[in-house]
DNA sequence: TTATAAAATGAGAATTATTATTATTTTTTG
DNA sequence: CAAAAAATAATAATAATTCTCATTTTATAA
């Protein structure tokens, strides 16, 4: 993998931004800083660098993948109602590798936990408005 | 919702089978007993019945859904080789729920946990060939 | 430093999965 | 059995993502 200064752009857009946007969102905030940068170098860049592990690519928040800055294992947890992407502590589900590879015989390379549900913000406007 | 055959043979045909088929495939395998079916009708007999707990759908096996007649909690991985989706036995992520719920102060309703890696069968392969 | 090869880019076309539209048919109910 | 509600087939439309390709940028090494 070369230097780019594009993919650089795009690896400090991420890393600055505290929710877990996707690439439309990442796309709109990037074309600040970088004009002329394409929605295809983009793409190419976030599978790029999610496939060296610099990010993560969180795939079940459909339609579209969220990126995420942080690599360290955690989960995620989306707001149905605000729409909000959170972080999960991975204490949540200890062991959880190692207990489905002793439980299937396979080989557990990537895991990822998607829930959904209303956050704490939308539980209480929901409360209040009751 | 009111009966239709489209809907019951759907629903057989995805109960028949040990897989977790996309769409795309179920269309195919539907195709033989009701010919005339429509692919959109497939889609939102899939959507609906996923909306009333009949059958669960899987996000996050990237680029298209899987479905599951087996409503149950369990978890799912995806050989990368073979493509094949597996059942995970819900016992590697106990009371998961319960404390994310205490962490956050959320209100999970749903959750899934997708696995990726080598399946037992793949793994065999890979040895034998070394 | 410069020539060359390899990698990356921008622009837009293409692809794929899924949803929306609509005229028609099927199902339910009184 | 008639009317209303729900579902269908066919296909157009949409949205996310990938592909193509001519051009530009980056790394390499003579």
């Amino acid at each position: 993998m070369n230097y780019s200064r594009q993919r650089e752009v795009i690896l400090q857009t991420l890393k600055s931004n505290v929710v877990h946007p996707t690439a439309e969102y990442l796309y709109a905030i990037l074309k600040e800083k970088e004009p002329n940068i394409s929605l295809a170098t983009l793409y190419r860049n976030l599978n790029q660098l999610a496939e060296n592990d610099i990010i993560k690519k969180i795939d079940g928040l459909e339609p579209s993948s969220h990126f995420d800055h942080n690599t360290h294992e955690h989960y995620h947890f989306i707001c149905e109602k605000c729409k909000r992407v959170y972080d999960i502590s991975a204490d949540v589900a200890p062991d959880v590798i190692r207990k489905t590879e002793e439980n299937t015989g396979f080989l557990v390379k990537k895991h990822d936990i998607v829930f959904s549900g209303l956050c704490k913000d939308c539980l209480e406007q929901i409360k209040e408005s009751n």
